[in-house]
DNA sequence: GTGCTCAATATTGGCACCAATTCAGCAAAT
DNA sequence: ATTTGCTGAATTGGTGCCAATATTGAGCAC
């Protein structure tokens, strides 16, 4: 039985546990397990299951239960343009908006990115690429902006990190965030809208 | 007390009187005050009040319970940005994918709304306002869009229909659906971004 | 009157149990 | 062999109760 930090929300923790693929997709989330796997109370659990439920992470039968998403691939399309509609046009407002040190930290994280490459440690590149589009997106001003693009991150496909497509893939796409920031450097609106596009596009991020 | 319709949503229902001012922005939503107001289970309100606090339609704090949001005047700039940056972007694919029928219901829905405006019967021009927009956005073909736009909807302030600003705005908002249309008809994608651009800044849709 | 303490009160959140529902397996009938 | 119907098991969802927590108000010292 896993215990859980007390501070960590228990809907993040299933998340996580969701998109690490931990449940296989189909199968039931029956509360009796959940409760003991994170030695939490049933009401924790339901209303963990609740909350997925509403952010579209997992789906609900009344007196079934709650079940892990099969991917549907239309709606991950779906997704992902709406994400392509959302950062390239928030591109705009990012290089009017952006300060000298928020270019800064984007470098920092585009280079922590590539570094971290080599090592083969797949949840903390996710979790630099995950802190580079975040950070770039706070260039915006927008928080809602940011919020709203985390919580659609998660609705797409359950198989994030666990398989990258490819290493090559990986390489380029750290390429690409310096192309971001150098456009945005640049505020050049247009070239970061394209790299934004490109870079969605293959929805590896 | 009120009875409810089976197959409504309670978190619906709710969401509804909280918008229509049923409970003043800042009250508490008393578990035992829900319940009997809408004949329901305890288990069912919680469901709910945790359905519509993921939503951010209502606010939670451990161990006092939930409580309509008080008008936040900056979240609410933020969504509205964020709506007219993806109804702008949708512009484009729309102009691509409509087809001539979406087209004729789409006037439909404008012609009724201009002639609900006579009527006082607020909530139904209303709803004829969200069922135009509604359809524009279907004409993207990307439901998630659309279901994501109602959400977001749903955020902004409590204070919709029963205040509408002005006469005169409801007025132009009705000439506005026309300009959209036509717009679309024409495929002229600058133009149509360009109006909903307008009516959205106006946000009293 | 002001500020403090503490008890009374109200509300949420957790728990155990029970009812309601669904489903799988199996047997009987056609 | 297929269908139908039944029964038992598993699971969710509802209920009542109680503990934990927060709020209110009264009493009291100063």
């Amino acid at each position: 039985m896993r215990r859980r930090k007390p501070n960590k929300d228990l809907s993040d923790l299933l998340a996580a546990d969701i998109r690490a693929g931990v449940y296989s997709p189909g199968s039931w989330l029956k509360q009796i397990d959940l409760q003991r796997r994170y030695d939490a109370s049933r009401s924790e659990i339901r209303k963990s299951l609740e909350t997925l439920f509403t952010k579209r992470i997992i789906r609900y039968e009344p007196n079934r239960g709650y079940y892990v998403h099969r991917e549907d691939g239309a709606a991950t399309d779906e997704i992902r343009d709406i994400r392509i509609m959302l950062e390239t046009s928030a591109a705009e407002v990012m290089v009017e908006k952006v300060q000298q040190d928020q270019i800064n930290g984007l470098y920092t994280l585009a280079q922590r990115f590539v570094d971290q490459i080599r090592s083969d440690k797949i949840m903390e590149i996710y979790e630099t690429n995950i802190a580079f589009h975040t950070a770039l997106l706070a260039t915006s001003g927008n928080a809602s902006l940011v919020d709203l693009i985390s919580e659609l991150r998660l609705r797409t496909p359950p198989a994030p990190a666990s398989q990258w497509s490819s290493y090559a893939r990986i390489e380029k796409s750290g390429q690409e965030h310096f192309a971001m920031v150098d456009a945005l450097a640049d505020k050049d609106a247009a070239r970061l809208k394209a790299v934004i596009r490109a870079h969605i596009a293959q929805s590896d991020n």
